[in-house]
DNA sequence: CTCCCTGCAAATCCTTTGCATACCC
DNA sequence: GGGTATGCAAAGGATTTGCAGGGAG
């Protein structure tokens, strides 16, 4: 699987310095996704006069693009996950809130029979696992 | 299963007639989940000084109290979600972001192999479902 | 009578937007 | 060179907080 700066490439979008330092940020992060303050600050460091509204537009229009998307697991910040081409559910720490990818045998939308969908169009289906990352396991 | 009302007056929690009606507004709700403003706006029909910080600040703590689960499904508005005593899961409508419950078969967290753990302590699954709401449907 | 809930407004957090400049293709 | 991405600062929506007064127990 190429890595989303060469699919970027392939694509033919209009490349430039900081968002070629986005991009490479969000493809270090493929199993631990990360909030668009903290894209910031990962890439301050290679390119300290990059903008905050650079990244926020970036990380935008990556996810019109369909290049990376949007997850949402509490009501704060947004986190952007560039793993798209692989199918995955999302595991959350519940104490720092970091999210990272895992993968599962079965498929979610078999659980939910025809009455239950209430009338709606069920297209998709994601499993959010919650509990506690090693790292905070360690720390209490 | 009691009122999320009377669950309150059993815990001696201090009512006020603000209170009052936002957990009344809550239980209306009880299988589609309204946002903060929602909550302001439909109680406001019945008490119309209500303010909205007193509203946002009840919310918080129903939540911290366990009786509301807090839940989020776009990057926009947290909605709250009264029906904590039935296990249940959320079907979200792309199109108008509205919420409602839907109760499945199987357990989702039997779907996660333990090498796929990542050394995490998972204790909880959560399926959400996708689509477009009848509503929405008719209105295409 | 005491404590804490309420309402107001200001503050905060996250994200978006307007505009002039810089630079990719 | 044309068109568009960038950076700055200001605006915007959602939520929280400080403080004075009022009402529940």
């Amino acid at each position: 699987m190429s890595s989303l700066v060469e699919r970027l490439r392939g694509r033919k979008w209009r490349m430039t310095p900081q968002r070629r330092v986005i991009a490479e940020t969000l493809d270090c992060g493929e199993h631990v996704h990360y909030t668009a303050e903290d894209i910031l600050n990962r890439a301050s460091v290679h390119m300290p006069e990059i903008s905050r509204a650079t990244v926020y537009n970036t990380l935008n229009d990556l996810v019109s693009l369909g290049e990376v998307l949007e997850v949402s697991v509490d009501g704060r910040s947004k986190r952007y996950d560039p793993n798209i081409h692989h199918d995955h559910e999302h595991l959350v720490c519940d104490a720092c809130g970091a999210v990272r990818d895992v993968h599962i045998d079965g498929d979610a939308l078999s659980l939910l029979s025809p009455q239950e969908s209430h009338g709606f169009l069920v297209t998709e289906a994601k499993v959010t696992y919650r509990g506690i990352c090693p790292d905070c396991q360690g720390r209490s």
